[in-house]
DNA sequence: ACTATAATTCGCCAAATGACGAATTGTCAA
DNA sequence: TTGACAATTCGTCATTTGGCGAATTATAGT
């Protein structure tokens, strides 16, 4: 029962909620959670290492950046019930629409960014 | 998303877990789940307030008792969606399997004292 | 009417949680 | 190497949460 505790301990915060449906569209790194979220790093980070904690994300390491992204296979059956049920309780929820469009300027934003980065070149 | 995140907070709770899945066996009194939680009246009666406000389960008064049980086809998809998830997850799980033993002994020993309570008449 | 019992509400306290900023670590680019 | 930036860890603080006992309400049985 202890993971299962975990598991709901992580999903009951609504910054959490959101970044799990934010990452329902594919990974992310920090620095766009944090955008989305309007929190300070640190507390995204400690909320991004209680999902992962509870086997709902995981992460990966790409240079300076941390891209997280939700557990797949390799997930706990818990997980992955837990992960279908929150995706699939939140689809069309207000919040996550409008956390969604948020998310397509931040992305987009960071791409024009990495533009103009590898533009200086 | 509240809907989803209030549901999410009353199953973060290792009492409430517990009784969630007495409750699966079927309604119990009050009296029944503070028995098998070891825990004070009013902490119990507390919990099964934040899983009714969840929508989570439903009471149901009779005489001095009320009964609770599991929500059914009348509670929110969401509700079903996250007992299915919890039930499932929990099912054959340690602490649970020892708490049906315990819940046999208990509503045993009330059917018991049932008798002598109808004896007495 | 009086007492006993089931349950809830209320007030209080200790522990856990979520937020931030400062300090730290690791990586890339001048 | 030095500076800048992403991310995490740490210390601190305010809020929330979970626990209890006392008081309250409602009902059943003398």
């Amino acid at each position: 029962m202890n993971e299962m505790l975990q598991i709901a301990k992580a999903l009951s915060d609504r910054a959490r909620l959101r970044a799990v449906m934010a990452l329902s569209g594919g990974e992310l790194c920090v620095c766009q959670i944090v955008g989305l979220l309007g929190l300070a790093p640190s507390t995204v980070s400690k909320h991004l290492s209680v999902l992962q904690q509870a086997g709902l994300v995981s992460s990966r390491k790409e240079g300076r950046w941390v891209y997280f992204r939700l557990a797949g296979r390799d997930a706990s059956p818990s997980a992955q019930n837990a992960l279908g049920w929150v995706r699939k309780a939140l689809a069309g929820d207000g919040s996550v629409t409008r956390d969604l469009l948020s998310l397509q300027k931040i992305t987009g934003v960071s791409k024009e960014e990495l533009c103009r980065t590898q533009a200086k070149k």
